[in-house]
DNA sequence: CAAGCATATGACTACATAGTCATGTGACCC
DNA sequence: GGGTCACATGACTATGTAGTCATATGCTTG
């Protein structure tokens, strides 16, 4: 956490850190984003950045916190009708909100992907506790209740699925803001939908069986 | 490309020096993988490396180049039939090789792992030149003919499909190496069907219809 | 005015990095 | 012996980093 000196701060200049620190995690990765970088950027003095944050690992924390209760903003809301709703609809929403998060908050979007692919384990498991296998957990109980209430095919695998959920919304995530970037965000609506016409049907032929 | 002063080195100075800067790179993303490490380990002077390669790209490079060249040893086979036979056993047995490859070589599947993942894209640019769109490219052209063929479903998005073949390619990959680590590598026969089992139908229970 | 306290500062330490270069060493040939 | 050439060496340069610390500024309170 940060110390309370950088709280105590006036709100124009905590946000004007924040902001140079966003950048700053956006454009590198964890070990290459530079506190003096930051610093000069921000326009404060290398011996102010260590009256506001303990060191480096303190502010990454700080905004990797941020953006994790940035989108869970978003996803909340979703994960309350999780019972009521189709599987396949709250699939949906949450690739939906998925990519509105990225549209609207990029350069989060790209700090929290440079953060998951980053391969240190360690600063990893130092920043994200164990909340990693929690949202995975969450996929495999969702699988199980869509098979009793029989929205899905009970022959399927139920860890390989989630982990197959899990990388299509990676892939959607990634694919339409390649695609489509700069156009309304709107129009990911029939891709997403496309998306999970494949998802629920697969793309083999309907018309002939299988060779 | 290294000097030819490399190439006339004895064997195995040769390989004490690969071997050396493969397990660097493999545990460290290219920014973070240290050439005084690398010295140090393989036993030789800081001067002798700059003998070698031109510099720590120049490394980097051939390292690459090799893990390439040995991934596509494994897949040159597939892709020769790739006319005759159906859609699905040439996915099948890319996603194969593809574990294979990534359980026979975990160093090289490793660096080729973190370079992927880099977000530097001014050193992947460098370094792979324009191969990176050729793959996406080959997926699009077989899906199409496994369209024009009868094997696959004609109202699927084309580029799309390719972007999930491509990222289920990945995720099978991460399930297996996660899940099934340390067993026979052909443990993953029958989780390859499963996940083609999905690819083909779908994950929608087939007793009802849509909700 | 004076004391005290929160905040601001940038030179500095200690360390790591990639890459250079002048000097050695040893084998081979004339 | 003398010359040439390939390879070997590690001290050194230049640059970067995270983090420290003694000092200074300025606001608030007695």
């Amino acid at each position: 956490m940060p110390k309370q000196t950088f709280f105590n701060l006036p709100e124009d200049k905590k946000e004007r850190i924040l902001n140079t620190a966003i950048d700053e995690f956006s454009k590198y990765y964890y070990h290459k984003a530079s506190i003096s970088r930051i610093v000069k950027n921000a326009g404060i003095a290398k011996g102010s950045f260590y009256q506001y944050f303990e060191d480096k690992k303190d502010l990454f924390k700080y905004l990797i916190g941020r953006a994790g209760e940035e989108k869970m903003k978003h996803f909340n809301p979703i994960m309350t009708n999780i019972d009521n709703v189709n599987f396949f609809e709250v699939v949906r929403a949450m690739y939906i909100t998925g990519i509105r998060f990225a549209m609207e908050n990029p350069r989060l979007q790209q700090i929290a992907d440079n953060f998951i692919r980053d391969n240190d384990t360690r600063l990893k498991q130092e920043i994200l506790g164990d909340n990693i296998p929690k949202s995975n957990e969450m996929f495999i109980s969702m699988i199980n209740k869509g098979i009793e209430k029989g929205d899905l095919d009970p022959s399927i695998d139920v860890a390989l699925t989630a982990s197959i959920i899990t990388n299509l919304n990676i892939a959607i995530s990634d694919y339409f803001i390649k695609e489509v970037k700069g156009k309304d965000y709107m129009e990911m609506m029939p891709l997403v939908d496309k998306m999970l016409y494949i998802l629920k049907n697969g793309i083999k032929s309907k018309k002939e069986g299988e060779k």
